[in-house]
DNA sequence: GCGTCCAGGTCTACC
DNA sequence: GGTAGACCTGGACGC
């Protein structure tokens, strides 16, 4: 029998925008059924061990998590689904912001704006750097490979994301042979090996007092972590300066805001420098606005 | 079937 | 600090 329970949300939260905020959700153990509006993820207790299967959903303005499993940490769930949800993040300035401006008032008409998480700062990075320079589809494939060979199981046979201890356990030939991870496989032997030992400590990035520039210099000393992985992680921990540009952002911007020609980074920096502190959150809500108008939210 | 290109970039060497 | 070339993989595309 699964265990239910609920959460309340704040006032200015977008569960269906949330879940869809990125590609996270597309990558295991997260599973989206869109269709009943259901998050699915493996959840587990602060060393990983006895992971347990949750499903996430809308009820009656609140959220009712669903867990399949036995022997789990009940704080430590809500704890997580509150850290995955960004429930705590403060997103008034950033509403107040985009509410002034016409083409942007739909973020927090919709009260868009809680880019989706992992459970920890370490699935994070590693699912970064499994998105740079490959195609979406290969990012889907490295991922899925590493939850089905080096995840644990929770009781319905759904896998967590493996821990720092567990992917420190294997070769770099097993991750270049089984996760097919190519050059990579040298960068998560190295990374997860360091995390393991206590060298590293991504979790500490999440109420770090550094600013934003110093943090961006810590991330990048992980090898495979450039500018476009150090940004796209600084979001998740709740940084927004950096605008994380890849080649999807920049062809979004081109077709949207300059007739689909090529420009220099320089020119999309230029045309979100004025938000600030949250430009990095302006852009990518801005270049994903399409996804929203485009179904049934 | 085969070759080429490129995708949600980064690293290293060199200047 | 800026730039060129190398780097894995797999899907799309043209032939």
């Amino acid at each position: 029998m699964p265990k239910t329970f609920y959460i309340e949300t704040p006032e200015y939260f977008s569960f269906s925008h949330t879940i869809n905020s990125h590609g996270w959700s597309g990558l295991l153990p997260f599973e989206l059924d869109w269709e009943n509006r259901i998050l699915q993820c493996v959840l587990t207790g602060t060393n990983g061990e006895n992971p347990v299967s949750a499903s996430i959903k809308k009820s009656n303005g609140n959220l009712e998590i669903e867990v399949f499993g036995d022997n789990f940490d009940e704080r430590k769930i809500i704890r997580d689904v509150r850290h995955i949800l960004r429930l705590d993040d403060d997103l008034t300035d950033f509403h107040q912001l985009v509410e002034r401006e016409k083409s942007l008032a739909w973020i927090a008409e919709k009260k868009a704006g809680r880019l989706l998480r992992s459970p920890t700062v370490f699935e994070d990075l590693v699912k970064t750097v499994c998105t740079t320079n490959c195609s979406w589809a290969l990012t889907k494939i490295m991922t899925m490979n590493l939850v089905e060979k080096l995840g644990v199981p929770a009781e319905n046979g759904k896998k967590a994301f493996p821990t720092p201890d567990a992917m420190a356990k294997v070769s770099t030939e097993f991750y270049r042979e089984e996760i097919r991870a190519g050059y990579r496989a040298a960068y998560f032997a190295e990374l997860a090996e360091a995390v393991a030992s206590g060298c590293v400590n991504p979790e500490s990035w999440l109420d770090s007092e550094l600013p934003a520039k110093e943090l961006k210099r810590e991330m990048k000393k992980i090898k495979g972590v450039g500018d476009y992985a150090a940004d796209n992680l600084l979001k998740l921990v709740g940084s927004y300066e950096g605008l994380a540009l890849d080649s999807w952002v920049r062809a979004q911007f081109y077709r949207k805001h300059n007739d689909g020609a090529v420009c220099a980074d320089k020119q999309i920096e230029s045309f979100y420098d004025k938000f600030g502190k949250w430009r990095g959150l302006v852009a990518w809500c801005d270049v994903t606005e399409r996804w929203f108008s485009e179904r049934d939210f």
